[in-house]
DNA sequence: GCCAACGTTGGC
DNA sequence: GCCAACGTTGGC
């Protein structure tokens, strides 16, 4: 079981959207990047993520649950290109901005920090439980239930 | 809106 | 297989 964290640009796909799909989820499409989309192939179901807010926010606002392996990406033909589906498990009842983790030493080899371009990334458990608690969540979600 | 970082493409 | 040109991402 892992942990992960996926960016979006609010004006084209917001939380408020992602939560909107409830537990039917969503496709996470679009992707053209094949370390993104290889991040894609290792997730399994269970599998937890942070909900990043890029460009506008610049805020983790929420979590995430794998609902469905990796699969063709139903927005191009081109085979290279393949998706999850997630679902929104909680809100952050604090949100995370980017500043407040660039501050945290605990998370300054966070691939939000150091991968900064990357849209599909790779989240330690102690980073994942670090953020949790800066999120105000004690008891945050674990991997795999 | 700017521009640095970085991934991809294509000529050689 | 190198590397310059180009396109995109995303913080500022």
């Amino acid at each position: 079981m892992a942990y992960w964290l996926f960016k979006s640009e609010p004006f084209k796909w917001s939380w408020e959207q992602q939560k909107a799909r409830g537990k039917a989820g969503e496709q996470w499409d679009g992707v053209r990047n094949y370390q993104a989309r290889n991040n894609m192939r290792a997730m399994q179901l269970g599998d937890l993520g942070f909900f990043y807010h890029s460009n506008v926010g610049l805020e983790v606002v929420g979590i995430v649950e794998i609902c469905a392996l990796a699969h063709p990406d139903s927005t191009t033909d081109d085979p290279r290109w393949e998706c999850v589906d997630i679902r929104a498990v909680q809100d952050m009842p604090d949100p995370v901005s980017l500043k407040d983790v660039k501050a945290n030493p605990k998370l300054e080899n966070m691939a939000l920090v150091t991968s900064m371009r990357l849209s599909v990334q790779p989240v330690s458990e102690a980073e994942y439980l670090e953020v949790c608690r800066m999120g105000g969540l004690d008891q945050p979600p674990r991997a795999g239930g």
